[in-house]
RNA sequence: CGCGGGGUAGAGCAGUCAGGUAGCUCGUCGGGCUCAUAACCCGGAGGUCGUAGGUUCAAAUCCUACCCCCGCAACCA
């Protein structure tokens, strides 16, 4: 019996810049959505790729004294070391200047011509050349792209048109009858209210450029950019003709895309289809945007996210684990980096990781290192019972593509095992001769739910379940795991030795990174002090003599310092570093002459000094005892 | 009448389509445990669900009006 297919595609990336968090996000989720029904069982198949062509390729290329070809050879050059640090397993990668998709754009400009749905007319129309868009007149803003608000350009050229409003009846009732067509929903009723307004034909070639696949038979015309670019998820199949790569995948199971595209994906695309003849998408699914929170995204302001540097600094699960769990899926979302580390720290190393190596560890003491026996008869059946109901939550929400929810379901499981272990106290049962069994059970129950939890998370996090399985000292390879692996009870063989190791996800202490990143330049690069500057300055030794947390505030200590035989209150934001009990007692160092201030209420009458990195704060003290409110300089 | 997103506990959000005990994460306070990565577990405090009106036995959810915030710059997912 033939497997079930799944297709899945993600837009082809226009390479005129970089590529960042954005892009990442769709093909992460792309990614793990092909995973999991690999995992399922099902013949899945993956497909990215470039999107080539264009005016604005020709001219950046230009600027850089290059040919565009180079050019956007020079950019996919560093995206598919991109897609590999992120474990992205596509299976095919499709460029729109490959020969294989330049013919078959030829192709199917030729038959749908012949079929009469383009047509040769003259177009006069607003074109805005860095939104690749034509505009009516009564679209623009004041003259000007109604989009980016830059000026237009009238164009009046022979064009090839395109019958979409022949389409448009048959899109709706398409859409009618397809309610999962587009989604979410909000953008389907977006979609159909625009279709409803009405659609015109559109223009599919130009005269002037250059750097596009010439319109059969008619060389002087290029074709435009959507009607080449769209074709490439069935010309990554190899059609036309049709062969077995398109007849085993098409039509796709899922287009993923942000949704500022969605409407290309839910009109023309489907007209185009229409008019070959060729069945439409099951699915398009235009997801939200990751925003930066309280900072705007800019390549001016040097703060664009890129995604090779966070997986550098935080490693691949962790980057996948936060876009894939953050953000519900279908919606707008924040990416900060604050969020990310809670993310890390809460999910992946308090929660995941603790629990692998709390369960290893009570292993290794209570049952000498290796799987113990369970017994039927001193089973409780809670671990098994939540994983059966995990498993078909994790099913369920994959079905509706909220990734979110299925990562949720799978936490919501380790969060039951942390609750398992405390309750059922397995240290406890160790002490009682009698209790064996039902300690021995516990231990397997504990770590029978992390082998399958980690083939569970194996479409999302490509290392940590390899990690997992190989510390309960499994030797299979979890990429031949099935979902019937993540879902069955009891497949855990007793007497496995245990591989206890480094903890799966070290908690990152870092407070405050960008503070530290924003902070260095500026002042370090700024005007030399002069000394007489610096001797305005009082620093002064003091002894803290009490030191207590700021009610409602995370960051502040209040200490009371006896300088010189005076006290004094300082506040000081270093609460998150120091516990009050530690400071008492202490020698630091203060700004003696600083302007009193107001801190969440309190009067603080000068300054700690203390240093800070990327780890932490360290509070500054002398090397050897002097008396308070000795002079600093 | 430009388009779109949003206003729910100190912070960030879910819940709104299909009305019925207001939920999650973080933080906070108190307790527990000592297997574990200052982790984990239990409990508490904290909310007029933007405002006003309406429909209803019942409204965060449906209807009407209004107020406020964000994006529409880049790169574009």
């Amino acid at each position: 019996m033939a497997r079930p297919r799944y297709y899945v595609t993600t837009p082809i990336y226009y390479p005129s810049a970089d590529l960042h968090i954005g892009h990442a996000y769709t093909t992460v989720a792309a990614d793990a959505i092909t995973r999991f029904r690999r995992l399922q069982g099902y013949d899945a198949y993956f497909v990215t790729g470039t999107d080539e062509h264009s005016q604005k390729v020709e001219r950046s290329a230009a600027e850089q004294g290059m040919g565009p070809q180079q050019f956007v050879d020079g950019i996919v050059a560093k995206i598919v070391p991109l897609w590999r640090a992120l474990h992205i397993a596509y299976d095919d990668f499709i460029r729109t200047t490959e020969p294989r998709h330049v013919h078959a754009v030829g192709e199917i400009f030729k038959r749908i011509q012949a079929n009469g749905d383009i047509y040769l007319g003259e177009y006069a129309g607003w074109y805005c050349t860095p939104c690749e868009t034509f505009w009516l007149e009564r679209q623009l803003d004041a003259g000007k792209c109604p989009d980016c608000k830059r000026q237009v350009e009238l164009v009046r050229e022979e064009s090839y048109f395109f019958k979409l409003s022949k389409y448009q009846q048959r899109l709706l009732d398409h859409i009618a009858a397809h309610p999962d067509f587009i989604q979410p929903a909000s953008r389907r009723n977006e979609m159909v209210s625009f279709i409803k307004q009405g659609l015109e034909d559109i223009c599919v070639s130009r005269t002037k450029l250059n750097w596009g696949i010439p319109v059969p038979g008619d060389p002087k015309h290029v074709i435009y950019v959507w009607f080449d670019a769209l074709a490439n998820y069935i010309t990554v199949l190899g059609w036309p003709p049709g062969g077995d790569l398109f007849q085993r995948y098409w039509p796709a199971d899922v287009h993923l895309m942000g949704k500022e595209i969605v409407r290309f994906h839910a009109v023309i695309w489907p007209i185009i289809l229409m008019a070959l003849g060729l069945p439409l998408p099951k699915r398009v699914y235009g997801h939200g945007w990751l925003n930066l929170a309280g900072e705007k995204m800019s390549k001016s302001r040097g703060n664009v996210i890129d995604p090779i540097k966070l997986v550098e600094q935080y490693g691949v699960d962790a980057v996948r684990h936060f876009l894939l769990r953050e953000v519900p899926f279908g919606a707008d979302g924040d990416y900060s980096e604050e969020a990310l580390i809670r993310r890390i720290n809460v999910d992946l190393a308090n929660d995941l990781g603790n629990l692998v190596h709390r369960t290893l560890a009570v292993l290794e003491r209570f049952a000498g290192g290796r799987i113990p026996e369970p017994s039927a008869a001193a089973d409780d059946g809670q671990l098994s019972r939540q994983l059966a109901a995990t498993a078909d939550q994790v099913a369920a929400a994959m079905d509706n593509l909220a990734l979110q929810d299925a990562t949720g379901a799978i936490f919501r499981l380790v969060g039951a095992a942390n609750k398992y272990i405390d309750r059922e106290a397995p240290w406890d049962l160790a002490k009682d001769p009698g209790r064996r069994e039902r300690l021995h059970t516990v231990l397997y129950n504990l770590a029978e739910t992390l082998r399958a939890v980690a083939v569970m998370l194996s479409p999302f996090l490509p290392e940590a379940p390899a990690r997992i399985w190989q510390q309960l000292g499994l030797t299979a390879d979890i990429a031949e795991a099935t979902w019937r692996d993540a879902a069955t009870w009891g497949l855990l063989e007793p007497g496995l030795a245990i591989q206890r190791g480094s903890p799966l996800f070290p908690r990152i202490e870092i407070e405050a990174p960008k503070a530290v990143a924003q902070t260095a330049l500026p002042e370090a690069a700024g005007a030399l002090l002069d000394i007489e500057a610096f001797r305005q300055v009082d620093l002064r030794t003091a002894v803290v003599v009490e030191a207590e947390r700021v009610q409602g505030a995370d960051k502040l200590l209040r200490l009371q310092v006896t300088l010189a035989g005076e006290e004094r209150q300082i506040v000081a934001g270093i609460a998150e570093h120091y516990r009050p009990e530690d400071l008492i007692g202490k020698s630091v160092v203060v700004v003696a002459n600083l302007k009193p201030a107001k801190i969440r209420g309190l009067e603080s009458r000068g300054m700690l000094l203390a240093a800070s990195d990327a780890t932490g704060l360290a509070v500054l003290t002398p090397d050897r005892p002097v008396v308070s409110g000795s002079e600093v300089k």
